[in-house]
DNA sequence: CGACTAGTTGAGGCCAGTCAATGTTGGTGG
DNA sequence: CCACCAACATTGACTGGCCTCAACTAGTCG
């Protein structure tokens, strides 16, 4: 038996904006062990950047039901590799993933590096297996929802079925602007973008926006952004005798984001 | 009322009108028509490759009954814009679309090349607006799917909200092979991988899979790819120096595919 | 403390971009 | 049918941005 039930308050992590009440909230129950406000969505406090974004609470509880477990990942371990068979989503509750999708030379790609509220695993939909490997960039932990359940419910809540929707469409929203950046930018802006991509990301999640950890390597993000790790390194070292940014090794200051925007976007 | 039920073979060229047929307009013609030879999932040559996939007949119907009604256009024309309300997606019967994301300042990339039975517009699920432009690269014409409707009936029909979901995956699991050409490829590994792709896609729908004709300029491919038109031009040129391929303007002959695939994932 | 990993910085090379001239193709109208 | 024009494509010469190779530093962990 885990331990239970010890009189804390609440406290989540980040104190912020996610407080939503939807109609026809009644009180809630009685009690609430610590239990319960570590493991459900009602009380999560990604709930309005997760899957359950909108839901009522009745609606919360049945995706809460279908929550089969949720798993604890340390630094560097694999949450699914390429070509395992697919059965789940997941969702991020604390921590970081990175994706990597690999080519037959064995090449590695960092496709995408998500945080709390992602939901991971939505390539392994159209194959039955995953199509690449996500591996956890600091300790995590992840909700675990299999895909057969998502799919019966959805047929039941409209509202969840729109949400999987839409987390999958923005997932293709996102990789076309990968795409773009890839395809189309100069080193500079290709870091630019990055920062403050990150920056939007945690300001949506009640973070600082202007200076946070980054979890990842200089190679990882290099390869990230298409780039080579030496190449990332001497553009953090530049951008900071610019001024637009503070560097100590992962930890990361916005001094002028406005300069980095106009980076973006410019003519070589 | 249109021209109807003349005794004439099969014949799916783009031959009449725009060919509307509203979806409560079920005359339950007891004689098969040549106008719904042409328009319903259940002679479409593409069902095997579209959402109809694996779908019961009846199911079939039901499917065909939501097709708002098909567009056609010429070359060059949009079919969509970014930032466009979204509301519909498309399944491409006869043609070829391009998609292109922009940046704010203008730059563009081709981030798909569309063909007869792929399904573009899902990247506007999420926002309700489309995120990119979809534009004809020869005359095409396109089932329109009102996305509501498509949502209803996946609700009931869990056969079509599985291949629903799989389209969606798919296009997940292509943009990241996109992302890793991009971000890890040399040129010559990118046009190898481009044509080879071609190749796949073609073979797969019933045609060539070692000669077919390019729908987009050197330019346009250049995009997709991350590379200068100058670039991709000289690239087909050593290709052809090399006999890996055969190139005539647009029409493509690949002349040893395995030596292409060799290029693939060699390090330079 | 040594071994290891992560990160920084420098020197030089190469691949793809840029600029520019020329050739080819396809559509339009006389 | 052909002439013409514009768009598309090819090819060359040169440039430059990022990669490669390499040396060195800083922090970490057994």
């Amino acid at each position: 038996m885990a331990p239970i039930a010890k009189p804390v308050p609440i406290v989540l992590a980040p104190a912020g904006p996610p407080s939503v009440r939807p109609a026809g909230t009644a009180s809630p129950a009685p009690v609430i062990s610590i239990r319960d406000l570590k493991t459900h969505c009602l009380t999560c406090s990604m709930r309005e950047l997760c899957l359950p974004l909108g839901l009522t609470v009745d609606e919360m509880k049945q995706v809460d039901a279908l929550v089969a477990n949720r798993t604890k990942l340390k630094k560097n371990e694999t949450l699914y590799r390429a070509g395992e068979p697919f059965h789940a989503l997941y969702a991020i509750r604390i921590g970081s993933i990175k994706t990597t999708v690999l080519a037959e030379d064995g090449r590695e790609q960092v496709a995408g590096y998500h945080m709390l509220g992602d939901i991971i695993g939505l390539d392994g939909i159209g194959t039955d297996r995953h199509g690449c490997e996500a591996i956890a960039l600091e300790d995590t932990e992840v909700c675990v929802l299999p895909f057969v359940k998502i799919e019966d419910l959805a047929r039941t809540l409209p509202a969840l079925q729109r949400n999987l929707h839409q987390v999958m469409s923005r997932e293709i929203t996102r990789d076309q602007g990968v795409m773009l950046l890839l395809g189309s930018m100069r080193a500079e802006e290709r870091l630019a973008v990055f920062l403050l991509n990150l920056a939007d990301r945690y300001r949506r999640r009640g973070y600082s926006s202007t200076e946070y950890v980054l979890r990842m390597t200089r190679e990882e993000i290099g390869s990230h952004l298409g780039l080579k790790l030496e190449t990332v390194s001497r553009l953090f070292s530049r951008f900071q005798e610019e001024g637009l940014i503070q560097v100590q090794g992962r930890a990361v200051k916005l001094l002028d984001s406005g300069a980095l925007k106009r980076i973006v976007g410019q003519r070589g």
